[in-house]
DNA sequence: TGCAAATTACGAAACAATTCGTATTTTTGC
DNA sequence: GCAAAAATACGAATTGTTTCGTAATTTGCA
């Protein structure tokens, strides 16, 4: 199981989240390099951002070495989860299909994806019957 | 068609949003006693709230009595799909599938629910054919 | 060794969101 | 009419988020 982060992420924190999660273990610079690459941002705004978050204990880091290296403590299912329950209370008045019927006509699935949607349906028709 | 607001909505301000999405045009008093309930919120703290979101042009007003009477001007519809967009993007890196699964694991569909799941579906998968 | 380069630490400014106290305005009942 | 009650307007404090400049530290190498 992946820990439960006692804080939601804010927007930023999620968007090194999302390079965390992607990349893996990293070096500032490195989380620098691909969020600079969307967005004008600077190095030392990146690192305050991964000190701030050390500290919620979004992140956690390996500081023995010259570059410290930083890993996201919050698992990205964990946080998923979070913000999908946050997002479901507040603004879907808790219709989880209502929810899903939103997200696919936000972003066109593939097929390969509608496929996999219809597996975790027939899951969970199977487990309630 | 429900307009789409210039602006996304703020927690609180979502808050207030459901309010007025569920039980339809309302007074300051009526959101106030909604959300008091919930948590503990002033009274002028909603009404300084809704001033706010009529700047913003979230909410719509008819002042013409006594008591103003609040509207939701950006439509429920509208203000789910942007935030499912936002979602989607920071957390759940552009998978509708990915979120699809965490939210029917999040809450619990009914067997009515995945139906209507089922059908929305058939007809992207109709579409995209 | 000691200087230049790379890195982290720190403080604080700028901005946005939330909250509420007090002033002002409007209505109503006497 | 006028006072009390009820409502809105407004300003400002507080808190949280984001950003970055500058200082301090560490490292590698000439």
């Amino acid at each position: 199981m992946t820990p439960t982060p006692k804080v939601k992420p804010t927007n930023s924190e999620l968007e090194i989240l999302r390079v965390l999660w992607d990349r893996g273990a990293s070096t500032v610079g490195q989380v620098h390099e691909v969020l600079a690459a969307k967005r004008d941002m600077g190095y030392t705004t990146v690192l305050k951002m991964l000190q701030i978050m050390m500290e919620k204990g979004l992140v956690s880091r390996d500081d023995s070495r010259r570059q410290h290296i930083y890993t996201a403590a919050a698992g990205e299912q964990s946080v998923q989860r979070q913000l999908m329950r946050d997002l479901l209370d507040k603004a879907f008045a808790g219709s989880a299909a209502n929810l899903v019927m939103h997200a696919l006509s936000a972003k066109k699935a593939t097929q390969q994806e509608l496929q996999e949607i219809r597996e975790i349906l027939d899951r969970l028709e199977g487990e309630s019957k």
